[in-house]
RNA sequence: UGGCCGAUAGUGUAAUGGUAGCACGACAGAUUCUGGUUCUGUUUGUGAGGGUUCAAAUCCUUCUCGGCCAGCCA
């Protein structure tokens, strides 16, 4: 047998994917079509991208397609600026939507006209009921509602309405398009829903086209057939519209079925999700902006250094069911370094700094030692690093008194400088309050690259840089934007559970010279430390400016914090 | 005393009447010029009761718990 063969009876499929191979056995669809259909009215997330990668990479494994539509049919939320983050959002995950690119508002004319068919044959009425009339008619959830005064207003009557009502002849809210079916139904979606409005609002495609516009029940249903969607994937609050989807899709008589099928939208632990609670974060000066790297935007997350691959990897281990779940963040960072391990370069930088002097190195040489640029990808070479008499390591590193297994620096004992030599601590220098502000140690010429054949055991080995070739800049470390798992399970108040310390701007960090040449956007490891970014929005070619994008893992760190 | 949907280790997700598995996490160990990576092992699970069956996570039934719905938002 073959291994892909073998992958291939291994593989266990999602209910959706389950759904989709019928179709495709029993011939219902040759072959598939998708559709990301976000509402240009703020930025995307994490969850979703779990969506895009859903809809897209369905396209992509049955050889189908997969169309970008914005339902644009709410001109007073909506904005360009949206437009384009969105696209630029799912092309930044790797997906191309080629020509199928769409907009609910290319259809208001077709929707029209349909709207139209509908009152023909009786099954929809322009409604005079005032909004609040139109919600105390609707009854309960509990108790069924009663017909409006106006549902059996003739055909005649509906189509002269609401001719009148596209004319531009009423003021916002005057009228509303309703459908009729059943105002006693248990399902509220189908006590007569609203199918047209009135809002004199200029839209950001069709500006002062149209003074009407449609509902989402409506639109969305109707688009999917005019696209030939035939699997019109959405998330599980929309379960309750399906019966109305398929009511709009049979009453207009549009030839094309297609299926709407809900999901479990993605929770993540640790931040919020909702566009308002994103939107207050910003709006209240929380965080910097919709793509501060704290944010659960794909924008935030690209700024922060997630790699793309890492957000796709993600959203195929998360799984696709109709369970309310909520995702362990470690599995995100989990992806996250899984990727960058393969990719970043690793390079050296200090954000603690305390100074060593090797005592027995000579003043004014300064030798160049080869470092591997990525022990995981031979392929990505290697460049020499500056080597001198006065350095900088880690101020964690050291420690005058060690616990038991601290392998770090200490007096009397040596550790291995990464790339340069075996270093053993002599002196500790102190200022006037006790404080170590200097280290004296020694060198082993003979362990020159890091290594002696002599069969020394050197459990420790740190990073460093050399006093005078390194340079100084500020790098910017961010945590978790919220201290609880679910933010405001105690208090009810999630902004109580807001990290204070998510954002801290480390000056005075000694970073390696090769890293004053990172361009703008480009993932590194500072080894042992984590992973960085060179801040796309802030760096220079030549100035860059570090985020972190996620630590490594730190078992000592935990050993520690655990004592 | 409305309707719809859901419930499997800490978390997420498989098993579609036939050995409850995988991933992340946690813990322990091995390896390692990153206390990283890699590798090995351990721990913990079918919401409850009843029924059908040789056999139930799976089918039936009752219950419990959770989510969503009363926008002229999507």
């Amino acid at each position: 047998m073959s291994e892909s063969s073998r992958n291939q009876e291994e593989r266990s499929l999602h209910f959706i994917q389950r759904i989709i191979e019928d179709d495709l056995a029993t011939g219902k669809h040759t072959s598939i079509v998708t559709r990301f259909p976000p509402e240009p009215n703020g930025y995307l997330h994490i969850g979703h991208a779990k969506s895009i990668c859903l809809n897209f990479g369905l396209a992509e494994a049955y050889q189908g397609r997969c169309h970008l539509r914005f339902d644009d049919t709410n001109p007073e939320k909506e904005e360009m600026e949206y437009i384009e983050s969105i696209q630029k959002d799912v092309q930044w995950l790797g997906f191309d939507w080629k020509e199928h690119l769409y907009f609910a508002s290319d259809y208001f004319q077709q929707l029209y006209d349909i709207a139209e068919l509908l009152i023909k044959k009786g099954k929809a009425y322009v409604d005079s009921l005032t909004p609040e009339e139109v919600k105390e008619y609707r009854g309960t959830l509990t108790k069924p509602g009663r017909p409006s005064p106006d549902r059996e207003r003739s055909v005649e009557e509906n189509l002269d309405l609401f001719r009148s009502m596209r004319a531009g002849d009423f003021p916002d809210g005057t009228y509303v398009l309703r459908a009729k079916i059943d105002m006693e139904s248990p399902n509220l979606n189908m006590r007569d829903p609203a199918l047209y409005r009135i809002k004199h609002a200029s839209h950001p495609r069709t500006g002062s086209q149209w003074c009407i516009y449609p509902m989402y029940d409506y639109t969305h249903p109707l688009s999917d057939a005019f696209e030939g969607i035939t699997h019109s994937i959405c998330t599980l609050e929309f379960e309750d519209h399906r019966p109305l989807y398929d009511w709009c899709v049979i009453e207009s008589e549009f030839p094309h079925q297609p299926r709407q099928i809900e999901f479990a939208r993605l929770n993540l632990t640790y931040t919020v999700m909702s566009k308002r609670r994103l939107l207050n974060l910003v709006r209240d000066g929380h965080v910097e902006g919709w793509s501060d790297p704290r944010m659960p935007t794909i924008s935030g997350i690209r700024r922060r250094g997630y790699p793309p691959q890492a957000i796709r990897d993600f959203s195929e281990r998360i799984g696709v069911a109709k369970t309310y779940s909520t995702v362990d963040f470690a599995l995100l960072e989990h992806c996250v370094r899984e990727d960058l391990n393969i990719h970043a370069p690793r390079a050296m930088a200090v954000l603690d700094p305390l100074k060593v002097v090797i005592t027995n190195y000579p003043e004014d040489q300064v030798e160049f030692l080869e470092a591997d640029n990525n022990p995981e990808d031979p392929s990505a070479g290697s460049r020499s690093i500056p080597f001198s008499r006065e350095l900088f390591i880690e101020r964690e590193d050291f420690m005058e008194h060690p616990p038991k297994k601290f392998f770090r620096l200490s007096p009397g004992k040596e550790i291995r400088l990464k790339h340069a030599y075996y270093v053993t601590c002599t002196d500790v220098v102190k200022d006037d309050e006790g404080t170590v502000i200097e280290l004296h140690c020694t060198y082993d010429p003979a362990s020159r690259g890091g290594w002696t054949d002599d069969g020394r055991k050197v459990k420790g080995t740190s990073h460093w840089v050399s006093a005078s070739h390194a340079w100084e800049s500020d790098v910017i470390i961010y945590d978790k934007l919220f201290t609880s798992e679910v933010p405001g399970a105690e208090t009810g108040d999630y902004l109580d559970d807001f990290n204070p310390d998510s954002k801290q701007v480390i000056p005075g960090c000694k970073l390696e010279p090769s890293l004053k040449e990172t361009a703008p956007g480009t993932n590194v490891q500072f080894l042992r430390k984590g992973y960085f970014f060179s801040d796309p929005d802030v760096s220079q070619p030549g100035n860059p400016v570090f985020i972190k994008t996620v630590g490594l893992k730190d078992t000592w760190a935990k050993k520690m914090k655990q004592s």
